[in-house]
DNA sequence: GCGGGACGTTACCGGTCGGTAACGTTTCTG
DNA sequence: CAGAAACGTTACCGACCGGTAACGTCCCGC
């Protein structure tokens, strides 16, 4: 009798030898995916570290075995927040190399596309940013570092196009992006304001073109 | 027989027979405003009750005279927000009646006026749509009929420009302004992207009034 | 088969949360 | 002046918070 009867059903995922850096514990990555998943839909102060074990089908000594603290969970749920969202514009830029236009009108196409999701509920590190006070050191820097960092993207992005007033450009894109972000959490799937985004991106791009430019449209 | 107890005497209104002593701070006030204060500074979630009654020099129990619930003192919180924003937003506008671009124009000067205030956190009624989660109802009703008077204003100063397309022209707008009050999280004073909304707004209005229109600038 | 690491379980800690009871004290007013 | 609001103070409640100790159990690699 080697059926397995338990409740919760451990992935077959154990394959052949494992290696010794690859094996890390299964719970933390549990608990961890929990974590993000909760943060993200009720806010980081909404979610207790108890409830987080027990979503995750554990309990919080477990917890406590993976993670140092409570705030240390959440810094890396940023990070991992943070490295996502890099993923997802790389993605969405990368079918355009040298045409820096296509590659803002693809950032605002994939931006109401996940608008468009069921359980987007806006950005992430944006919204971190209002649970959190100025004091709490770590985490309020790590989200500004991460949005002068979009920030500085989109000004790149502006001054490819040879855009005039490319800094001014790149940052109206920027109150574009984040209204849009701020106004999806009223706002279901797409029919809200966000909608509006890409033709204001598109006008706003040909106002800041010279005549003669050929990126016009 | 009828004794009453607990007679929530709910008496705010000095009106009638005046005393001289009119507008005493009264206990009732003062924590309401200490309230919106903390709650504005540090969120709602992040504010007690026991903190609010200490700042405004009183105790947990009086503030319970006073207001039914914490969540009871959370929805006056967010109206309270609702009424100044409108009187801000009906300030601002009321210097230029029957010229709607001027108007739209006032109004992203005057919040980057406030954005250059050291107390703004933003807008108290968006920031609130992020820490309450959906199934709390009073609560996020209040913020979504909030911002959907917000579009319509601006869907309706949009068409009063004779804007074509006014309804996306107004969606934009709005995605500058909610863009603005998000950014300000992070981006000190008018450092940040907001102070590209004017410019953005001009360039917008612009490119959705015809080639004739007197309004164009 | 044996040791050890990963994990579950229970109990507990001090603190804070929203909320209440009972009782004094001040202050205004009839 | 007397009464009654309005307000302050202390103590308490159950629930939950982040965090820890001790112990039991399983399962894997040697």
């Amino acid at each position: 009798m080697s059926n397995d009867k338990l409740g919760i059903s451990r992935g077959a995922e154990r394959v052949g030898n494992c290696t010794p850096t690859a094996g890390k514990s299964r719970v933390r990555d549990r608990i961890f995916e929990t974590a993000c998943d909760l943060f993200y839909r009720y806010g980081i102060h909404g979610v207790g570290v108890d409830a987080i074990a027990a979503e995750a089908g554990s309990n919080k000594m477990s917890f406590y075995r993976s993670f140092a603290s409570k705030d240390a969970l959440v810094t890396e749920y940023l990070r991992e927040q943070e490295r996502e969202y890099w993923a997802w514009w790389d993605g969405a830029v990368a079918p355009y190399p040298d045409d820096p236009r296509r590659q803002i009108e693809a950032l605002f196409e994939a931006q109401l596309e996940f608008a468009n999701t069921k359980t987007c509920r806006g950005c992430a590190l944006g919204n971190a940013a209002v649970e959190i006070s100025d004091d709490e050191d770590t985490l309020s820097t790590l989200v500004r570092e991460y949005k002068q960092k979009v920030r500085r993207r989109l000004h790149a992005m502006a001054h490819a196009m040879r855009a005039r007033d490319a800094d001014t450009l790149g940052d109206a894109l920027m109150l574009l992006m984040d209204g849009g972000y701020f106004t999806r959490l009223v706002f279901p799937s797409s029919s809200g304001p966000i909608a509006a985004a890409l033709p204001a991106v598109r006008a706003l791009i040909n106002a800041h073109l010279p005549a003669g430019s050929p990126l016009r449209r």
